[in-house]
DNA sequence: CACCATATATTGGATGTCCGATATATATAA
DNA sequence: TTATATATATCGGACATCCAATATATGGTG
């Protein structure tokens, strides 16, 4: 089962538009271990590559946050993500 | 994000033992599409050497139960699981 | 007994994930 | 101006997932 980077990744940008080590610090709350950039980046480049995400650079800092088409795509992944994993949520 | 294949089946094998292709048949019904023999036996056979399933075999249908320390590993992977997709379940 | 259906199992190739190391860019501080 | 910190980006290697095709095993049916 894989692709579940690329959807947390949008299910976060969905509550507000982040830049990469947000994005990178935010997952490591979650996970426990911060991801490396080599994780971070090479996904959101697939996902802007797919439609998904769109950049917004202020010198150093590139904010991401999703378009139609990739809040379309998150709520599809979303009922998949659900009733992939019905029962498992306590 | 990976790993959640034999997250999954770990979880699926909590409900009741299966056999291989009930498994196949049950995760089909989740995903949408029954996965391939390639993709089951290999996860079936590594979380057997990683001690977290046992097989009961009967003519040609083998049984698959979780053992003491599948469980436990199935209960820390949940809350992981839980922890990591906060907020994605409506 | 032969055939069919089902179950198990493997393999090589492809894809997504993951990392550490390295490189480049930019802003800030000294 | 230089040094430092942070952000972005890449790469090769490793691992998990995934499949289709193929092979073997077993039970049921004709």
């Amino acid at each position: 089962m894989r692709g579940f980077l690329g959807f947390l990744i949008l299910f976060l940008l969905s509550g507000k538009p982040m830049h990469g080590q947000e994005l990178a610090d935010e997952i490591g709350k979650r996970k426990g271990e911060k991801p490396s950039p080599g994780t971070i980046y090479p996904a959101l480049k697939g996902l802007k590559e797919s439609g998904f995400i769109k950049e917004e650079k202020e010198g150093k800092i590139i904010t991401y946050d999703l378009t139609p088409s990739g809040k379309k795509a998150l709520s599809i992944a979303k009922r998949r993500f659900t009733k992939t994993f019905l029962g498992v949520f306590p």
